[in-house]
DNA sequence: CAATGGTCTCGTCAAGCCTA
DNA sequence: TAGGCTTGACGAGACCATTG
């Protein structure tokens, strides 16, 4: 075998190993198409790839509190305010999610004061003590109504439905993200299982509230249909605030693969102009050292 | 200045994906 | 496998530039 068929060899088996590695690649590339993107994945795969490791893309729990409060900072369209029920008056159903007695106590060294929170701060309050629930060893401060309480029970502190540490005057006129952050500081007395109430009125005129069972068989018609639509309500939520993450992840996304579109030019650039070098040289060469034969 | 068209952002729905 | 999460698709509304 003579260089020149030798030479030939050497190059058919870099071009068709070449080949190879680009079917492998092109086979990944159309394997990611053709499912459906996580852009998450992808930019894992591209971080991988590259070796640049990114930190882990999944945020975890606390970070997601954490944003979760942030965008409250931004996103409560409506201020959600938290009241001092100093009365038994019912707000509109669609606008309270839990109504708790007029008694205020000093139990522990907390401060039990009975609120009202608009669907708005309960919305986020039940995603927040989900995640910071299953996170961080602290714990949120809400105390259930057992099961079948009755207006004497909600004097009693084990009927507050969330305490704070702060002084009766904090508490007034804040903000959802303030109550979050007051809700998730706080040490833990109990954690409330579901966000759903039933709320009446019975012939004394004393507010009742029992804790709700989803398809249990106490509740009307209405009740029901309220507890759907606020399941909805909180559904939506979850889903508008998951949109916005995504869109947001897609903007990081689209930049990612732009820089790497970057890269990309710039490597092939430099590669194109190696490759004419080498021609170059290599036709000096062939010149200059024709007994050689290369 | 009103009408129109383009672009962007947001909320919602639905289908697919993931995980406990 | 159920329930939650992710994301493409779509429509609505806001904003801006252009045009008659």
């Amino acid at each position: 075998m003579d260089n020149n068929s030798s030479n030939n060899l050497l190059q058919s088996s870099f071009e068709s190993q070449e080949d190879t590695d680009n079917e492998k690649r092109a086979a990944l590339q159309r394997e990611q198409l053709s499912r459906r993107p996580s852009y998450r994945k992808i930019l894992d795969e591209l971080a991988s790839e590259s070796g640049t490791g990114t930190a882990d893309t999944k945020p975890d729990k606390l970070n997601l509190v954490a944003s979760l409060n942030n965008s409250q900072n931004t996103q409560v369209s409506q201020p959600a305010v938290i009241t001092i029920n100093n009365s038994t008056n019912l707000v509109p159903p669609h606008q309270q999610q839990i109504l708790a007695g007029p008694q205020t106590s000093n139990v522990g060294g907390l401060f039990h004061t009975p609120v009202i929170v608009t669907s708005d701060v309960m919305s986020v309050l039940a995603s927040t003590l989900t995640n910071s629930s299953n996170t961080s060893g602290v714990q949120p401060t809400v105390v259930a109504l057992p099961q079948g309480s009755n207006s004497d029970q909600l004097s009693q502190p084990a009927a507050t439905i969330m305490s704070f540490n702060n002084s009766q005057a904090d508490l007034q006129n804040l903000s959802a993200t303030q109550v979050l952050s007051n809700v998730i500081q706080a040490p833990r007395t109990a954690l409330i299982t579901t966000p759903y109430y039933n709320i009446h009125r019975p012939p004394n005129n004393q507010v009742v509230m029992t804790q709700g069972i989803p398809g249990g068989n106490h509740q009307t018609p209405q009740q029901l249909a309220d507890e759907a639509s606020k399941k909805r309500e909180i559904r939506l939520m979850k889903n508008r605030e998951a949109a916005r993450h995504c869109r947001v992840k897609k903007k990081e996304y689209l930049k990612c693969l732009e820089e790497r579109v970057q890269i990309l030019e710039g490597q092939n650039k430099k590669l194109i102009d190696e490759l004419k070098a080498l021609k170059e040289f290599y036709t000096q060469h062939k010149k200059d050292y024709p007994e050689h034969n290369i």
